[in-house]
DNA sequence: CTGTGACTCTAAGTCCGTA
DNA sequence: ATACGGACTTAGAGTCACA
């Protein structure tokens, strides 16, 4: 499976665990509502500034969220 | 400091631990030369894809190069 | 061996909307 | 609340010649 779709799937998983929707998530982050929407379905590569902005209002850093990619990818 | 410079930074560190040189890297990850010189200069904001791809010839995990980051955003 | 400017092309990311 | 599409602007991907 190709990283954008691994990163999607851990995105959105992690998401619902804090309860939060994809909007407010957004509004959080500071990103764009599609744009989550695109992420989460391995429609987009995010750069690292943007799982750094991702993982702030999702509370765990971004070596555990890339951690949970590398569960999937090795 | 910003991100990508501080990714920059990270990047040269690790790279010169493990005695490569710009070119070497860059032939490992099949990247241009000089794109690793942009990164490591903090002109480009790279996606977790290239980060992937520079981590595996420099034999460590993403995880763990974004610990790295951590220490310095932190 | 590396920095840099210039360049093209592709994708990141936004904003509008509909269902 | 989310998926999806179109149109759009900005910035990264990737390369080259030259210092």
């Amino acid at each position: 499976m190709s990283i954008e779709v691994i990163f999607g799937k851990v995105l959105r998983n992690i998401r619902e665990d804090k309860k939060l929707s994809q909007e407010q998530l957004a509004h959080l982050s500071e990103l764009d509502r599609t744009y989550i929407s695109l992420l989460e379905r391995g429609k987009r590569r995010p750069t690292i500034n943007t799982l750094i902005a991702l993982c702030k209002p999702l509370g765990l850093k971004p070596s555990e969220f890339l951690g949970e990619i590398e569960k999937e990818l090795y």
